[in-house]
DNA sequence: CGGTATCCTAAGCGATACTG
DNA sequence: CAGTATCGCTTAGGATACCG
């Protein structure tokens, strides 16, 4: 019965797209910037905390437990009085490390472009006002 | 005032962070997939919904959207009645896929690691229960 | 110091119905 | 065919306070 004309099944899913796959590790909003801020070796959790412009200690600790859970990052625990934690990239995370530069390497080259199609796609469907504030969400 | 004690301020920004920056693009819950259903060639509108398993119309609209006001896709509209539509990445979409494409075989390559870290860590840090579903949101 | 706990808002997303 | 419009849910995320 499905020998000729066989409906076709959705062939791209959640799932099993290795794009989409990756992104969950990394894309939520301060995932990122961790991952960038463990780029040259250990920081503790303070430091993280002042060196991250806006995390809150929430969202800090809910995005190195996640990254820790992935086994993307490291957690060492010094157990003294008061305790020391220092985070730091495993060897797996490390190794995430050079595709991440890559991406990172294209929006430096790109970014311009992106802008500009930004404005000229405002411009061209124009967002029924004439003197808007072009920044998006700064 | 600032000269040997100096303050120091956050270095890291959500704007500033390259990473971040590029995963704005393409790290909403359908935005990878649609890039990857565009990989080999432009598709129609209906296509990518029935090819995309689970995403809606409204979903779809806004993610080529999305991708069109950043310049990444290009729609190409035939006017005959009923509407034709296709969509196809630009150029510059197509520069993306080189480091998208690197992403996508890390994953392939250390997914089952990832995933041994997981439940090695539900394991340790035990989710107060010992029958538990491992499988997280599948 | 390095976290939790609680509450609350805003955004993302899904379902459904309607349209040129 | 290729979309909008509307509604409502569910989650991500922020603010604040407390704890070992």
């Amino acid at each position: 019965m499905t020998t000729s004309e066989e409906k076709r099944q959705p062939e791209i899913t959640l799932t099993g797209c290795g794009y989409h796959r990756v992104l969950e590790l990394i894309s939520d909003k301060w995932t990122a910037l961790v991952i960038y801020a463990l780029e040259n070796g250990s920081v503790r959790y303070g430091e993280l905390l002042r060196k991250i412009e806006g995390i809150s200690k929430k969202m800090l600790t809910h995005t190195v437990r996640k990254l820790e859970r992935d086994g993307l990052v490291h957690r060492h625990i010094t157990p003294i009085v008061p305790p020391t934690v220092e985070y730091s990239l495993t060897p797996l995370g490390e190794s995430l490390l050079e595709p991440m530069r890559s991406l990172r390497q294209w929006i430096r080259v790109h970014d311009s472009q992106v802008m500009a199609a930004r404005v000229n796609f405002d411009q061209t469907y124009n967002k029924d006002n004439d003197s808007p504030n072009l920044e998006d969400h700064l």
